[in-house]
DNA sequence: TATATTTGCAACTAATTGGTTTCTTAATTT
DNA sequence: AAATTAAGAAACCAATTAGTTGCAAATATA
């Protein structure tokens, strides 16, 4: 049962709830209200969350505030890097390419 | 059998058959070869990461290259956005926090 | 033409997943 | 003190998943 943050966000329910506790922390009851499922189905959600070290947790009373880890957000976006790293390239790639055509055409253009 | 992009990168064998073919296209059978499981398990992840669109394929004889369609993946990063948003703002916030510090440091400072 | 190679597809299996129901614990309210 | 509320845990179920084995189609080579 080794969890990682890929995995985690993998369920689209997981993935609603972590925008919906990203800003403000709220209680599982709460948070399960804005699904069709079960609050358990939702609890269950929020310990494979917490697995994932995706979650902090405060306990107030008998209810428990849950708010998204932002900062465990950034392993995604460093994981991301290596990709948007090509994709920026290709575009200078491209951007490259235009600026000689653009080079090419004011070439032609000052021997009119 | 809907797939998105989040169940595709969910597995960590796709995670690295798409680090492998970021770059440079690859035929199943090169891909298989940096892996411990057999070939048709590899050809399995192709067509699932197809399903998704995060390929591209091109027939040359009876082999096919298969590259990863970059472009995709900036969907995962405008899905990130909206955290690395947060997680931007919160650093913002403590910089505030910080200058308010160093005014108040520096007002005392010129007091002595 | 016969054989070998590359690949995809279908059927099957074991493990995992997301969900439900039921139960327990702990904290509040009446 | 009794009833209610919030939440986690365990047992179970249907669906999905990642993998295997076996096979068929297409291309290349002898």
């Amino acid at each position: 049962m080794r969890r990682d943050i890929f995995q985690a966000i993998a369920d689209p329910t997981r993935r609603a709830i972590m925008g919906l506790i990203a800003v403000q922390a709220m209680t599982p009851n709460a948070i399960a209200e804005h699904f069709n499922t079960s609050r358990q189905a939702i609890s269950k959600h929020l310990r494979i969350l917490s697995e994932c070290e995706l979650l902090q947790q405060e306990q107030k009373g008998r209810e428990i505030y849950y708010q998204l880890e932002i900062n465990k957000m950034k392993e995604i976006d460093q994981w991301l890097a290596q990709f948007k790293a090509i994709w920026e390239n290709r575009f200078n790639e491209l951007d490259n390419i235009l600026a000689t055509l653009k080079n090419k055409t004011d070439e032609n253009e000052s021997t009119i």
